[in-house]
DNA sequence: ATAAAGTACAGGGTTTATCCCCTTGTGACT
DNA sequence: AGTCACAAGGGGATAAACCCTGTACTTTAT
């Protein structure tokens, strides 16, 4: 295969070591040529203007600095619809992968994959456009199916609020006097949080604030 | 430079795909070979004992499932005392990085780094016995001026078990028949905790907890 | 060698917070 | 008129948090 018919990617990846580890790993396969890394979405958006190759995929990371993924695949699926996006996360929460797809990206990997898996789903990319995995294409079933929402985890605003102010220190009545409610109504809250979440006490809805990202530590 | 005179070196990091391009990475040095992988702690323990040949340094991830970076320099440095261990990790916590140190680690390497300081970080570690890059001797330095020393939060053994229950909808009760110690006695480390950390109620330990990484959700 | 100090575990008793059940008033919308 | 969402309340059981005390065993000092 010459250099003219390998298809070129870019890598995306704050992670230097990682970024540069995949380089090789691409380069082993021996069909695919990488144009240059970036750091974060801006720096992929300026060597990219300024590159004189363009490339078939991105090998895009959600977690970054600066400008992440979603911005990312965003502006890239505007800027030029040709390049495909293969998102990479360590991430499996079926939101995140939903939100990477609506962003525009042709597919989504975990980082905890098997190399050659990452071979397979770029020459998918590239020639059928896109590339689901079956923990992918189950997300995707799952929210065309509406009767398998789950609804109980919808939250309304104040609900949210009371979740970030208990994963403090601050005791249900000081809660209540920040939120300007009765401790009764905070009280109310918690019961229907309880038995909606199906957790059991004021811990168990920390765990859930931190899983769902409600709350951020520091 | 021939296969006998290599370098071996293992890859303990549950993100397959990362593993695998570290090796890629770590052959094109041409300096190192790259015994296995593991997946984790427990899974390393057991394929070092069916090994034939004994790794140089060992490469390991902090962030895994079921037997963490910690737990695993830990087990190491007592099991074989001449393997090397690099900790590799995004995290430049101070915290963190002393925490590893103390289980044994050689190094501790972010992964955030450009691929040639891996390079130069193995052969350090493995003809000097250890590497220090800039941040993680700045660590060191300040954890040597016992004016910024916290001693009140170093754990006991029994302490962080407490610490990582407390974190789940278990009961004190339930905690203490799990450690098979009194309720009384745990109640007695809450409170020798809620004092030495400064904090008010279970949730704010669950934060330090979390904070600290002392429990990791999910 | 023995007293003093420290550490780990466990107990009694009390106050405060959490958790749970059941009920009520008030607008708002069909 | 009905029911729905929301805020608020009464009463009570359980868990968490905070006292202070005691025993056994180890470490350290003299």
């Amino acid at each position: 295969m010459t250099a003219k018919t390998k298809h070129n990617i870019v890598i995306v990846d704050d992670h230097l070591l990682f970024a540069g580890s995949l380089e090789k790993l691409l380069e082993s396969f021996g069909e695919f040529n990488v144009l240059f890394h970036a750091k974060n979405g801006s720096d992929f958006q300026q060597k990219l203007k300024l590159a004189k190759m363009q490339p078939d995929v991105v090998l895009l990371d959600i977690n970054m600095p600066v400008m992440d993924g979603f911005e990312t695949a965003n502006w890239l699926s505007s800027y030029r619809k040709d390049i495909k996006v293969l998102a990479l996360s360590m991430d499996d929460d079926e939101e995140t992968i939903l939100r990477m797809l609506r962003c525009g990206a042709n597919g989504y990997l975990l980082k905890d994959i098997h190399p050659d898996k990452l071979r397979e789903a770029l020459l998918e990319v590239i020639h059928k456009g896109y590339y689901h995995s079956e923990k992918v294409a189950a997300a995707l079933l799952q929210s065309l199916n509406p009767a398998k929402e789950k609804p109980e985890h919808r939250l309304k605003e104040n609900e949210r609020i009371f979740i970030s102010l208990a994963c403090t220190e601050m005791t249900y009545k000081e809660i209540a006097e920040k939120m300007n409610l009765s401790p009764k109504t905070i009280d109310g809250y918690r019961h229907e949080l309880f038995s909606r979440l199906q957790i059991k006490n004021r811990v168990g809805l920390v765990i859930y604030a931190l899983k769902h990202d409600l709350y951020r530590i520091q």
